[in-house]
DNA sequence: TCTAGATGGCTTTTT
DNA sequence: GCCATCTAGA
């Protein structure tokens, strides 16, 4: 206990030793939020409050769950066994599983990923003949999670014209497809669990007086769902249900655009009437400057729970500001001081550089290879999700379900088995017309195309019969041969890298078999134990009989269907050479949750930091911020923000203006390293900084000699100039010559303007 | 059925 | 400028 509390601050401590009632914590970055979390747990279990089978820990993603899982068994001797400690989809996943009946879902239900989701809508669109320019699939797509997301149905969601009624109408269409083909998509693994226990009295109040403490990681994105979900597994307003305890962060909340609402933790506070509320504010991580750089950005927000970042660590070196004249030449800078910091002593995989668009990362990657520095990417298509092992999930899917349409339409000619697309055409039609699965549709057809849908109905038939006692890894094997799979791949000239995903299958199902608790040898297909069998049976107050979803999910679903739901719900890593000491490239939203030593905030111009969309969003621009906010507390103890006159964008090259985060930032914390009057003009004529220095006089000078000969009065592309009533802006273009010469600004917030140069008052903006 | 060429779109991301 | 997706034609 002494050990397990020591070395706690103050805050912390009481943080972890609340009493067991509703609680908000408010932990800014680096403040040891995953610590509290987890010591929290290990305190309430181990002072006798609770035993593991009382706590339910919801997290948002299965990196941070698995993290806190092995925080914990590192903390306590007793096991984790009975503690539930997962992410909202997988806790979901299991109660589904168990209580499949009272779902209303087949035992083997499949779950649908984006991809499978978009593709069905495809579908969907065409069987009912819906112009698709009229409703993008996309879009139908997003009305349907974000209604899901909102706890709607389609018979609850409010139409209000034509085209709103008629995705109302396609939403019920899309729902009932799923629900023939026994398969769900993300939102409604939440949603049909909230349903579930809203309609199921005794089924809530058992999980209700079973989870005496839940504890929920990154409150702050949470949806309104997932927030209904807790409020109803907590009890909320019965008077007898658990206590919630809530950690988050309202400044790094940079999800909205995904449905999460910050709202959701001042709705908390006044719901759960809650009394303790602690805010972490002491930071471990960063370096002063760094710190004092965060704290001011993100006192620009209103609408704040309100709290400071502080730090014992000292200031520490001055964030580093350069204004490079192209993107090209940002990318060359982050080469050079990386190999700076390189020779200095630190690891590359302490180097990150953040972007805000995954599309900057090229120009820095070309940089990168050019100088030799390994690097990797995050965020690139993760293992389950590449095409060839999709396809081999497909196969999976329908030896578990073979009602699942999107599995049956991307392999039933894959590889190519002359059933084509006007074959597969009447076979839907079929389908749709007695209303079954297209699986069970192929009876119905006859003539050529009929035997050849036939034969594929065999090829499963035959591989399921094969497999059936078989253990998963084996099964996974035998499909990827008697598919057809592997000899495709084998055949291609460029095969070889799909060959090895495809067959690094087998060794993903054999970690899974072991990692699950199956027996090695356990065959896949075996169904489920009886509901008997499987967890205790728990009799209510009212004589009810009540299945627990407690018991290892080897007792809940086969494991086949247990790898599948793995495949869809945790996708794999993306991460490439994991080994190799290499740095770090990624979204400023991907770095979240992570930290090193080196950070590079790299393109932080307008329009794109803060991106130009989200001028247009109520409070977007906040988001932004906590963006940038988030970006900065990354840095333990150098961190470097760079932005270019010039850059390639969508084919195209833009001209922006320094982001409007260097206005707010500290004057005092910064260290400008270039002066502010190179233009992209100079680089183009390959005049470089040094050069222009060479060429002797002022720099400024030397320009404006360059400029005047161009007969542009003295001005150029590029430059950034103020204007008394627009404010600051860049030089976009400019036409003309002489007294006609006109310019066209960027002023930013204030707008695209076209002035007469001969008129406008124009002032050079220098540093 | 396969391939080349045209088209459109383009912020962020986890499950 | 790049990528995924669609379409026309061999």
């Amino acid at each position: 206990m002494q050990n397990l509390l020591h070395n706690l601050n103050p805050e912390q401590l009481a943080a972890v030793t609340l009493p067991p009632q509703n609680a908000l914590i408010l932990a800014g970055a680096g403040s040891g939020k995953t610590r509290v979390l987890t010591t929290r747990i290990a305190w309430l279990i181990q002072t006798g409050q609770v035993s593991p089978a009382g706590i339910l820990a919801v997290t948002f993603t299965n990196k941070a769950a698995k993290e806190m899982l092995a925080r914990l068994s590192g903390m306590m001797p007793i096991n984790t066994r009975g503690m539930w400690v997962g992410t909202f989809h997988g806790l979901c996943n299991r109660l589904l599983r168990t209580h499949y009946r009272d779902a209303a879902l087949p035992q083997s239900f499949q779950i649908l990923d984006t991809q499978d989701q978009l593709s069905m809508i495809k579908r969907l669109l065409k069987a009912n003949n819906i112009d698709d320019e009229k409703f993008p699939p996309k879009t139908l797509m997003y009305f349907i999670n974000n209604n899901k997301d909102q706890g709607l149905r389609a018979s609850a969601v409010e139409a209000y014209d034509a085209v709103e009624r008629k995705m109302v109408e396609l939403y019920q269409l899309y729902d009932d497809q799923c629900q023939r083909e026994g398969v769900v998509d993300f939102a409604e693994l939440l949603l049909r669990t909230y349903e579930l226990l809203a309609r199921n009295q005794p089924l809530r109040e058992h999980y209700q007086q079973r989870f005496r403490h839940i504890l929920v990681d990154e409150f702050q994105d949470t949806n309104n769902l997932q927030y209904a979900w807790l409020k109803q597994i907590a009890g909320h307003g019965t008077g007898r249900g658990g206590a919630l305890f809530a950690v988050g962060d309202d400044d790094q909340s940079i999800y909205a655009f995904r449905g999460a609402n910050v709202g959701n933790m001042s709705s908390f506070e006044s719901e759960f009437q809650v009394k303790n509320l602690i805010k972490l504010e002491q930071n471990y991580r960063s370096h002063g400057h760094i710190l004092d750089a965060a704290n001011v950005l993100i006192a620009n927000n209103s609408r704040r729970l309100g709290k400071n970042l502080r730090t014992d660590a000292g200031h520490g070196e001055q964030v580093r500001v350069y204004e490079a004249s192209s993107d090209l030449q940002e990318a060359q800078w982050i080469v050079d001081e990386a190999k700076n910091l390189v020779s200095e002593g630190s690891r590359r995989s302490e180097i990150a550089v953040l972007y805000r668009s995954n599309a900057q990362s090229r120009v820095i990657e070309h940089a990168l290879f050019s100088a030799g520095l390994p690097y990797t990417v995050y965020g690139g298509l993760r293992y389950f999700q590449r095409a060839e092992v999709k396809h081999a999930i497909a196969y999976l899917q329908l030896m578990d379900n073979p009602h699942n349409d999107s599995a049956f339409l991307r392999v039933v000619n894959f590889p190519t088995r002359g059933i084509g697309a006007r074959t597969l055409e009447q076979l839907q039609n079929a389908a749709e017309t007695y209303g079954i699965s297209m699986y069970a549709a192929v009876p119905y057809m006859v003539g050529k195309a009929g035997s050849s849908l036939s034969a594929f109905v065999k090829l499963i038939e035959g591989v399921r019969f094969e497999t059936q006692q078989m253990a998963l890894p084996e099964l996974v094997r035998i499909t990827l041969e008697s598919s057809g799979l592997l000899q495709h791949y084998a055949n291609e000239k460029e095969g070889a890298d799909r060959v090895e995903n495809l067959e690094q299958m087998v060794s993903a199902a054999t970690q899974f078999v072991g990692e699950e608790g199956y027996g090695q040898g356990a065959p896949a297909h075996l169904g489920p134990p009886s509901e008997a069998q499987a967890g205790a049976a728990i009799i209510n107050a009212d004589g009810v009989e009540i299945l627990d979803a407690d018991a290892p999910m080897a007792t809940v679903m086969s494991p086949l269907s247990a790898f599948l739901s793995h495949a869809s719900l945790e996708a794999g890593d993306n991460q490439a050479q994991a080994g190799q000491d290499a740095m770090q490239l990624m979204t400023v939203h991907s770095a979240k949750g992570l930290e090193f030593d080196n950070v590079f905030i790299t393109g932080l111009e307008e329009g794109l930091f803060p991106h130009e969309s989200s001028s247009k969003e109520d409070g977007g621009v906040e988001e932004e911020r906590r963006l940038m906010y988030v970006a900065i507390t990354r840095a333990r103890k150098r961190l470097y923000m760079c932005f270019c006159q010039t850059r390639m964008l969508h084919g195209q090259t833009r001209y922006n203006m320094k982001s409007r985060f260097f206005d707010e930032l500290p004057e005092e914390s910064l260290k400008w390293l270039s002066p502010r009057v190179q233009s992209h003009w100079f680089a183009n004529k390959k005049a470089t900084w040094e050069d222009a220095k060479l060429t002797g006089g002022s720099d400024n000078a030397v320009a404006q000699r360059m400029a005047e000969k161009a007969g542009t009065a003295g001005w150029r592309i590029g430059e950034s100039v103020v204007h008394g009533k627009f404010g600051e802006g860049v030089i976009v273009n400019i036409e003309g010559s002489g007294a006609n010469c006109r310019a066209q600004i960027n002023f930013g917030s204030a707008g695209m303007k076209v002035l007469d140069l001969s008129i406008a008052k124009l002032e050079r903006l220098g540093r």
